[in-house]
DNA sequence: ACAAAAGTGTTGACAATACACCCATGT
DNA sequence: ACATGGGTGTATTGTCAACACTTTTGT
């Protein structure tokens, strides 16, 4: 399947030995950013970990071949993903010279269980404060992606996407402590961001906590859509 | 020169030819924004207008070929030079399957003039509201350019790249108000940028304007590296 | 004198911050 | 009763935008 300039084989499912797709997947469970990493099986890279990744095929966008890759390992489609840069170094990649199209994705931990097959043997989430030593360049990408997220999620309200559909105000401000590594204000956070308008309250509250339930928010992107059309801008 | 698998010919200046490199040249002449362009002059594309560009060697980073490249064309080192990302849309070349990955430099206009030779017949700046049509997906790339620049000149002092070393804060408010593309209050800039004690002010007036002159400030990346160590945010 | 741009000062509206305090609920 | 988080109120401080005004210099 990694095989150089062998025309067309079969259907159209040959791939450019020359670039590859490394995804930085971003999760968020019980308050913690987490990554996810897979297990190399084969060759010189044998039990690191790295990014999940794969090679673009010749008829596909870039763009298409990314949400395939994450497609085949999440089992799901219409993820958050964003392009962040093509990493080139020569000597990243030990075998021959390969440039990768870094991206990152957005999931809800609720929708996600890791599939079968894949280039990789084993999947796992890593905490953000705490990923191992990465295979190549890995460690970079990871960085990177890290740093493009921070810096989005103060423009627009991406950070949604690795929310339940229903979540407390305090979830969200959690979140964002957590994507940002500060500490902030409760009430200020909840006026800051009722001023905005862009939640709906729902009629439901938290079930089963040991303490007040609050109450259920959702992002509707309705809302957002019909804002941003009126000039209004997500700052945070 | 553009020559697949042909192995280490001469030195080491052979190409990969599966990617490319594109940039968008921004530079800043009287009180307009422009972009440098190249006319093509062999092939199906001749006569028209592209991003100049050029090829990755095998034994160089993505970013050197690309601070390479922009030596070659304008014969300057050490500019400013970012890059935008990968852009891979299967057919975006008409020969090959050929991705390419954009970046925006900026130059000061003082220090430019165009070499020769090059994969270019001829050079030209044009307006930022004025571009024409371009070759393969230009258009795409300079406009996700432009908005990476208006973006970034909000967060980084990137903008005096674009200015003579010394200027007046009515230049530099220009700059910011053709960037984005709005208008801005003469007192409130002069007020935000002096209270961020960026400025080396000079003891230097302009010379030759027919109105009372102003005085002449320059940006100091010393200072500016002493307030970003104690924490000193560029926040416009 | 006038034009044109440099440069200063004042104001009111609004947003960010810090912090005090009450409410609801499970154990 | 108390711990835990939910939720409200307020006072202070600082920033932003609008705009009126004075100063300098060439023609």
């Amino acid at each position: 399947m990694v095989n150089k300039e062998s025309g067309e084989r079969m259907e159209d499912t040959s791939v450019m030995d020359a670039f590859s797709i490394d995804c930085v997947i971003f999760g968020f469970d019980n308050g913690i950013l987490e990554v996810l990493l897979v297990q190399h099986g084969e060759g010189i890279s044998k039990g690191k970990w790295g990014l999940p990744g794969g090679w673009i095929r010749k008829k596909e966008s870039v763009d298409n071949a990314a949400h395939r890759l994450l497609g085949e390992l999440t089992g799901l489609d219409n993820i958050y993903l964003e392009q962040l840069k093509a990493f080139g170094e020569p000597d990243r990649f030990p075998l021959r010279r390969v440039i990768t199209i870094g991206y990152y994705a957005l999931l809800k931990r609720e929708d996600f269980n890791v599939k079968a097959g894949f280039t990789a043997s084993d999947a796992k989430w890593y905490k953000i404060n705490d990923i191992p030593d990465l295979i190549y360049d890995h460690n970079e990408i990871l960085a990177f992606g890290l740093k493009k997220l921070q810096a989005r999620v103060l423009k627009t309200p991406i950070g949604f996407n690795l929310l339940p559909e229903k979540f407390t105000l305090l979830q969200l401000m959690q979140l964002y402590e957590e994507i940002l590594g500060i500490e902030m204000d409760k009430s200020n956070f909840r006026r800051k961001i009722l001023h905005m308008k862009l939640l709906l309250a729902l009629d439901e509250k938290q079930q089963d906590v040991s303490h007040r339930a609050a109450k259920l928010y959702k992002f509707d992107s309705d809302i957002y859509e019909k804002l941003t059309q009126k000039g209004f801008n997500f700052e945070f």
